[in-house]
DNA sequence: TTCTAAATGCAAGCAACTTGCATTTAAGAA
DNA sequence: TTCTTAAATGCAAGTTGCTTGCATTTAGAA
């Protein structure tokens, strides 16, 4: 909590309390949220504000984007990088498909430089697979 | 083309001019396309028509999602399966993080029966990270 | 060629953002 | 502590990318 105030601050932004309670609903959520999960959680902020607030966060990687395939994103803490299946350029276009998926050793073996990547898998835990 | 037609015509489904169409742009194209990019080639095809083709193809498995982080999706022939870095449930929606990712032993490694997944990479080609 | 269920086109609807602008506020200055 | 002001927020309207309802058209069986 403290160190996400020290890079907030120390960019030159405002502790604001909304800033303070969207981090903290992301903080303690055990999972990746949603805008709305957000919103729900700190129902007296305006839906804009969350929006611009989350935005901030991305832009000095306090948190990372999740994408679940839903409809919408999802935000968890940035921690660190992850990845893929296909590899997109993100200047020309261009697109490398990897046939075997090595995470780590991914850009040693196509010689890209990995920007974003998005990893998820959705699926039936071990409880629910049984019902 | 005639395998996907064979796939469309034995389950029912008529072969239309707009199908056909359709069909050819993703066959042909050198990679995943959006629906914009399918009404950009097919001019005198509604919108509507043109999401209810790709979204047959996705039931009859012709076609298989793909997410590049934008806020589109886009979609390509199906060939065969891959996958991410969260592990979720569909049902109870708990989620299981997986550290490192072997994609093929993964089911065995969660214990998760996957449904879903997206792996996607963005980022510069061997070309572009040098200019 | 005729007939009919299926497919398409049109237009309206919806969800999830995204933005413009007036008001409020954090935090440095006095 | 109070004042000042650029930055942040709230409100409301706008945008994008689907998604759906319904009247018209059409593939393909008879």
């Amino acid at each position: 909590m403290e160190k996400f105030i020290t890079i907030l601050k120390s960019a030159g932004y405002k502790l604001t309390n909304q800033r303070k309670s969207v981090l903290c609903v992301i903080l303690s959520a055990e999972k990746p949220v949603s805008l709305k999960d957000i919103q729900n959680s700190c129902l007296n902020i305006d839906f804009a504000s969350i929006y611009r607030i989350v935005n901030l966060f991305l832009e000095l990687n306090i948190v990372r984007k999740v994408n679940f395939g839903e409809r919408y994103l999802r935000y968890e803490i940035e921690t660190e990088h992850m990845h893929h299946h296909h590899v997109v350029c993100s200047k020309c276009g261009c697109i490398k498909k990897i046939d075997y998926c090595l995470v780590k050793d991914l850009e040693k073996l196509t010689n890209f430089k990995i920007l974003e990547h998005s990893m998820e898998f959705i699926g039936l835990c071990p409880k629910c697979k049984n019902k």
